[in-house]
DNA sequence: ATGAAAGCGCTAACAA
DNA sequence: TTGTTAGCGCTTTCAT
């Protein structure tokens, strides 16, 4: 004998009150009299009734679930943000479904696809970069978009960031006033990253220029964001005689640290190093490493409090968020 | 002019048969003669068609989705368990609906209710302690419950875990045999969470015992899984006189890993330490830490696989899984 | 191999 | 303030 499930209607009934009632008195809907909300709420307690957000999904077409698309969650940078959005989607009543992407062009579009089958309400997306097919994708779905700590140069759908140019800038300017000629700059695909090939880039030659020193490409390596490749790729930064770098990503960034120390270099006093992200790895380590501070769990926040507006079809008068950064000295800078 | 999304039933007029036909390609029904399955296809190709999965979950009761409850996802050892699980999940079709708990019980329950309202088809769990109220929730649901990385005493869902009590009694036996006799216990809550005050417990005091080492309940500490936690605690380890400690979690031991280094203490040389979970962060120190290796990614991984078992309504023959664990000696211990 | 038709459990006009 | 009644878009018997 299968257990039966209630519906409203069992409600309804047992309480000689029509569907619509029930359904008033669950969406807290004024329009009912006291007396009788009390007898709908004691037979639903009674009767232990729990409404089906599926039915009430395809009857109200609003799911309250959001998809995000997220590179890695055992990426600190990124499962920081997801923290952010969660506890926003939870304080405004949506679920999340979460989907890792490994920042693969194809996995994307996939659960992109079978997220909207699933009529989320809206979505939000971290990555590094947005392909056509992506593109295409969000335009047709008429759904809300927001991108965290992501950048589009095509600023159609909202986005949530810090000015990456302005604290690439900053970073490398302060790393040269202490008389550092070779700076190298270690980060994710340049080619495929507009984060980083045009935004962090940009300030980087920015800092140099403005010091008169001479961009040499040598001094630019690009290569997963794991912290092994990051202790492999100090032996090229030796070779390369830098003597201070800017690395696009904290975990990355540990490998270089370590890479150094491993190599018996002391740091910062041979050798400096100043990360991005102000993920909590960069306080876990020794040295602390110096850092772009950055509101991680607030650009995660933010991203899904815009999110709701949009869905909401509130107005919002600037959908691409800029969110302010600093620069933290700490153990791996003099 | 409102853009018109297209249905089941708009296929099957364009293309001549009935919504149950157009319904059956969709579906891989076999029984379509190859002509009108070619007919219907090439229909759903040219009006674009995308079947809606909230209606399909109405009438089908399945959705194809599974509900996720996780303390954090910024903590590395529950992140790699989520992503295990995120990937067989993608594997078998389902999509997860990660929600974050804090391990608060209310918050758990709340979650749980809203998941169960979104007729999850499943669910799998990662916390510490299951509260009453949860598993009178679990077992009234009827969906099928997995434990990943998480155990219960009393055993009537699913779980995936390693022999935390083996492992423990290895680990601190290994201690005890290079000589220490003052070796601290350091984990999260020793009251509320089986895992501590049971299972590793019993190891720690069994590997005492078998040495003849008394017991020493100042050597025990419990606090919160952090690694700020970790840096304040050291001192206290010190006043123990504590020459050795077992940490049950890796962000935890980084704290009392720098805790140690930040009073010029040489590890391992004058303190040892060992970490219970292999998580990444014990390669990202230096030095590296010591650890009992568990499969992380795997345990989640198998919980789903196990997860998608039981919704299927397949045999299991055993579901209470043990994965095989091991002690990685890395830098932090002689 | 295909179609007709009854729901799945709920919301949202519209009436009363 | 409350009830009636169409759907929402699909699956799934049951016939044919």
């Amino acid at each position: 004998m299968e257990k039966q499930t209630i519906t409203i209607y069992d409600v309804a009934r047992e309480a000689n009150v029509s569907m619509a009632t029930v359904s008033r008195v669950v969406n807290g809907n004024p329009n009912v009299k006291p007396t009788t909300r009390k007898k709908v709420l004691e037979v639903i307690d009674r009767l232990d009734y729990r409404p089906n957000a599926i039915a009430r999904g395809l009857a109200s077409k609003k799911t309250t679930t959001v998809g995000v698309i997220i590179p890695d969650v055992t990426n600190l940078y990124f499962s920081s943000l997801a923290r952010g959005i969660d506890d926003i989607a939870t304080m405004y009543k949506y679920n999340i479904i979460l989907a890792n992407s490994d920042q693969n062009d194809q996995k994307e579009v996939n659960v992109l696809n079978t997220l909207l089958a699933k009529q989320v309400d809206g979505l939000i997306y971290m990555g590094h970069k947005i392909t056509d097919e992506l593109r295409a994708e969000f335009s047709r779905s008429k759904i809300p978009v927001v991108l965290a700590g992501t950048v589009d140069p095509d600023e159609q759908v909202g986005s949530v960031n810090i000015d990456y140019e302005a604290a690439t800038e900053q970073v490398v300017s302060e790393l040269v006033a202490k008389g550092h000629q070779r700076i190298a700059f270690v980060s994710g695909s340049q080619t495929e990253e507009p984060i980083n090939s045009i935004y962090r880039m940009k300030g980087y030659k920015k800092a140099l220029a403005d010091a008169g020193i001479t961009f040499d490409e040598s001094l630019i390596f690009e290569t997963e964001y794991t912290f092994s490749a990051g202790e492999e790729i100090y032996s090229k930064l030796a070779e390369a005689s830098a003597t201070a770098v800017f690395v696009g990503d904290d975990e990355l960034a540990v490998g270089v640290l370590n890479g150094a120390l491993d190599h018996d270099v002391r740091v910062p006093e041979e050798f400096e190093l100043v990360t991005a992200n102000n993920s909590k790895l960069t306080e876990m380590v020794r040295p602390k490493m110096s850092t772009i501070t950055q509101p991680l769990y607030d650009i995660g926040a933010v991203s899904m409090r815009l999110l709701t507006k949009l869905m909401n079809k509130e107005e919002v008068d600037e959908k691409t968020i800029i969110l302010p950064h600093n620069v933290a000295n700490r153990g791996t800078t003099k």
